[in-house]
DNA sequence: CTGAAAGCGCTTACAG
DNA sequence: CTGAAAGCGCTTACAG
């Protein structure tokens, strides 16, 4: 491969104006650089990015790591979600995504520290549900920028971060539930420990409580984002001696799991149970029955991360503030009153 | 942000004794390692990735362009699978992934040719479903290595790459509905521009040939990947005048939009009409009635196509070779025996 | 085992 | 507008 004294020396100049032709912003007269282009055109000549980042102290790179911690993780449609307004707001920014894999939660924030520290990335979009206060104060010590999507500890408001309000969306679901007459209602969530899952648990809690109704523990379960999550909480609910009339899941894949569970025990949906999922991914609306699914706008969320993460990189500050998401119930063919 | 200099200065050595340390693989005493790391933890020190590459000339990352050229391209199933397969190699390798998002064919193709030539990569995974002999040349001649998803074209039959058989897979769903009696067989592909597209036509068009079935040309249609073009497509095809008893879609999405379109128009599947998608999504199943689909591993594919171009980039070689992977058709409950 | 030097391929402040 | 030089932060062949 050539490089720019190649050129410069085909060209008969400096390299520094090679240098110059190719970076833009400089005065160059219209003969040299006629001479230049085609000396690099003749030598199939691109400038190394890698050298002029080294030099400018960009890469125009944006970092993310994929979980994929949970099993199905590439079959919900939170990651293309996220990879969608991800890359069309790099794009449009002629930025790029530095992506990488990773094995556990904690491995997950190693590899965050570690394109962090290394400065492979302009920047860093940081997914991961289980941000502790330590987590954060290590990724903070760290001089790249970085926006969450999720909220950050309190003790770190300052981070920037977007997200959709998951209390107060679960919260309206839940209260809506209760308006079509269900008082046994469900919660299955994904990971425990998870951030978004104890939000969502709060504002079910909390609609409960405004409903009057107290909360049976036996309600409350854990599906862990997976299909066979949602089918299992049924047989666990069901067993008990308040068999819940609705199910809220935290995703549609549980929600599917919980609709294939009912089939199996000949429990008409919504004739006899509500189920309502979270996400409201393509197949919702081609289920049998259509599934009535809380429609959280993650390609959004995510494209506002991004823009704001560009945005700091560009006027070279700290990225900070908070954008919050509205989320909109699809009511579809599995939700209906309570019987009885 | 400190660097190589600011710890050799504290720890009393000279840079390059840092650099050792660090790089791992040279003779340090235990008492400078000692010294270095303890100065590297004070002064937080972690050695420059970008100034790494381009000493080494190694940015252990590999190049991929997100076409997303068709609408609903992140409702399907393909990308996922191909970022899924993607990043297991690439992470169990120590590589990551630079991901472009581009705006066109053309873009794609543009976007991929930079990323090459650039150096930002030490190989690229090209999924582009259009490439021409051309265009094959132009990647060819730069240094970076790639493995392709998908057939080159003949002319470049030695470059690298990994897909389904297509052709061979199509021409057995197309060979088992007619088994089952049809023969009136719809074929709605998606971009008729695309490799993958022409080389499940040209099964079809061979199994039916066996079949000894003349194949009506009002049978052949462009769903372009869409929902919604699968809805068109048995718009135009119910509307002639041998309409087809079995349809075969190049993509689960499709599929689900002729399951729309006959409910629509109350033809039963699959006593009535038989439907058959491809890659089996992960909703596949959970349609009612579940879609009997063509099941590609493009996880597989994808995970293979990495290894091969990592391979190749530790061996300092050019990739070549190819790999094939089998598809199955997962039978479920939207295909029948053909009616009368 | 460690140091000193040259180099990876660019950019840019400084002169003129 | 262009050249000469120093620098971005590492690595590594060469000595010793």
């Amino acid at each position: 491969m050539s490089t720019i004294r190649d050129v410069a020396a085909k060209a008969n100049v400096h390299p520094s104006t090679v240098s110059r032709v190719f970076s833009g912003n400089a005065r160059i007269s219209d003969r040299t650089r006629r001479r230049v282009l085609a000396a690099a055109k003749a030598l199939n000549f691109q400038p190394n990015a890698i050298a002029r980042s080294l030099s400018v102290r960009r890469t125009h790179t944006l970092g993310v790591i994929v979980p994929h911690v949970f099993k199905g993780y590439f079959e919900d449609s939170f990651f293309p979600q996220i990879m969608s307004g991800l890359l069309d707001v790099t794009y449009a920014n002629g930025y790029r995504l530095l992506v990488s894999g990773c094995e556990s939660y904690s491995d997950e924030i190693v590899q965050t520290l570690q394109i962090l520290a290394t400065r492979q990335a302009d920047g860093i979009i940081v997914t991961s549900g289980r941000l502790d206060v330590n987590t954060v104060g290590e990724l903070r010590v760290q001089a790249t920028p970085l926006v969450l999507i999720g909220q950050p500890p309190e003790q770190h408001s300052d981070v920037a971060w977007v997200d959709a309000d998951n209390c107060e969306d679960t919260r309206q679901v839940i209260a809506r539930l209760i308006e079509l007459g269900h008082r046994r209602i469900a919660y299955v969530g994904g990971d425990p420990d998870t951030r978004v899952v104890k939000e969502r648990l709060e504002g079910y809690c909390r609609a409960m409580h405004e409903g009057g109704i107290a909360v049976d523990p036996s309600w409350i379960d854990y599906g862990y984002f997976a299909e066979d999550g949602g089918y299992q909480a049924v047989q666990r609910t069901q067993a008990s001696s308040t068999p819940p009339t609705a199910y809220y899941a935290a995703n549609d894949l549980m929600a599917i799991g919980i609709l294939r569970a009912l089939r199996e025990r000949q429990i008409a949906v919504p004739d006899a149970v509500s189920v309502v999922g979270t996400n409201d991914s393509p197949e919702a609306g081609h289920l049998s029955p259509a599934l009535t699914s809380l429609h959280v706008s993650y390609r959004e969320i995510a494209a506002a991360a991004a823009q704001m993460l560009i945005d700091a990189i560009k006027e070279d500050v700290t990225p900070t503030g908070s954008r919050i998401f509205s989320s909109t119930l699809v009511e579809r063919q599995t939700t209906a009153v309570c019987p009885g």
